[in-house]
DNA sequence: GCCTAAAGTCTACATTGTAGACTAGTTGTC
DNA sequence: GACAACTAGTCTACAATGTAGACTTTAGGC
């Protein structure tokens, strides 16, 4: 936000030089701040102080605005291809993710959501570097090919539905967390909802890391402990 | 005068008199058939043989329309929370669920989506209800308010992880599938995709249904013991 | 027949993404 | 220096969308 209205720019500091990068990461700012509606092209023109269509030339359309910020937010994860203890990595890659998506929340339904409309081998590379270096990890440390793929897939499903399990529960303020949370379940029917509105203290404090590492010891020793057999 | 006015004799077929739900699964049939982008509301207007604007009266607007279209696919799913057997009714959940999701592609990204813009108790009854049945049905097996809660999570968050999962590979032509694939594949560069280019064969044949089906057994023997011990 | 409420329609508008033609600035070539 | 070729950016314009607000039509009850 070093410019958050626009007209804060002084002559010397003369318009940013323009590329993917800088117009990925505004993007990319913006929807953290403004959440994934407020990235128009309009209003990405206004941040970096250009025409519109001036975008056009590092995106090829919205569309692939978000592909490329997907790409810049997947970017941040680092992936040790190398590391012999495959468990130790996967663990601690989930964590990362973790906290990226937390910091990024706007951007896990891209993260989700635009796979699901690309074929894989179409996607963007940035995006299918996560799944190869995996791969690699795995076979690395002395799976075959297709059981690296058998844990790959159980390791990101499980992963990726703790983020969005967790993501569900999130909200900013911890406090008002408390308090919208108390106000959603009182308004619940008693008579079909009595479960639920009874748990309400116990759903206010999560604790999502704890729960990732338990469900990760629970996966990788069962996955290993399979595989074995 | 038989027929006053109502049914002006219109071409074809008089208007089906509306109400929410013929609007929802109208709306449902259009993301089925052409997509979330598919669905606006001149659209279904003109599918109902209505002005658009006369939809207001069944959703306050489109985000709502979206909200009565996951919960109308919700609905489709049967949980019996009296069932003795917890695992074998999560089992089978599972499998329904995927199964829905796999008749309503379309409708998935609305699913992980829509309750992240939506603090929990806020929800669409509907979207709520599978959660408070299998918390009871977990509770009805024995366990600890705050335990059903830890497997509800556990379990969730893996299978919509599978379900995403699964999806991404998913293409509707089985033939289409291993071409775009192949395809797809191939036009990764070499030097940095080795794995990922070697198992094309392996990725095509993908059985989700005996991927999810093994998640299951070690996510669940894994969470009872965990909870025995 | 009149009255009321519900159902449906018409018009209008602000916002969006983006095509297409154009301009200004830079660089290389002779 | 003249000029061509690019590259970056701008301007205008348009079709599509969601939806507010005022209106009209319909159905039932009295």
């Amino acid at each position: 936000m070093a410019n958050p209205k626009g007209i804060s720019n002084s002559p010397s500091s003369r318009k940013v030089p323009l590329n993917r990068d800088v117009v990925l990461s505004t993007a990319l700012e913006l929807v953290d701040t403004e959440g994934l509606d407020g990235l128009t092209m309009r209003r990405l023109g206004q941040e970096l102080e250009r025409d519109p269509m001036s975008l056009y030339r590092y995106a090829a359309n919205r569309a692939a605005l978000l592909d490329g910020i997907t790409e810049l937010v997947l970017n941040e994860l680092a992936i040790f291809a190398d590391d012999p203890d495959w468990q130790a990595q996967l663990r601690r890659i989930a964590h990362d993710l973790r906290l990226l998506a937390l910091r990024h929340p706007n951007v896990v339904p891209l993260l989700v959501t635009r796979p699901l409309s690309t074929p894989l081998g179409l996607r963007p590379l940035g995006t299918l570097r996560p799944l190869e270096q995996i791969l690699g990890l795995l076979i690395g440390a002395g799976f075959s090919p297709a059981d690296a793929l058998h844990v790959y897939r159980a390791y990101y499903g499980f992963l990726y539905g703790h983020i969005l399990n967790e993501l569900q529960e999130y909200i900013v303020d911890p406090e008002e967390n408390v308090a919208l949370l108390r106000l959603g379940l009182h308004r619940l029917p008693v008579t079909e909802f009595p479960t639920l509105r009874a748990l309400g203290p116990v759903l206010a404090d999560y604790d999502g890391d704890a729960e990732l590492d338990q469900g990760l010891t629970l996966l990788l020793s069962g996955l290993a402990a399979q595989l074995a057999g």
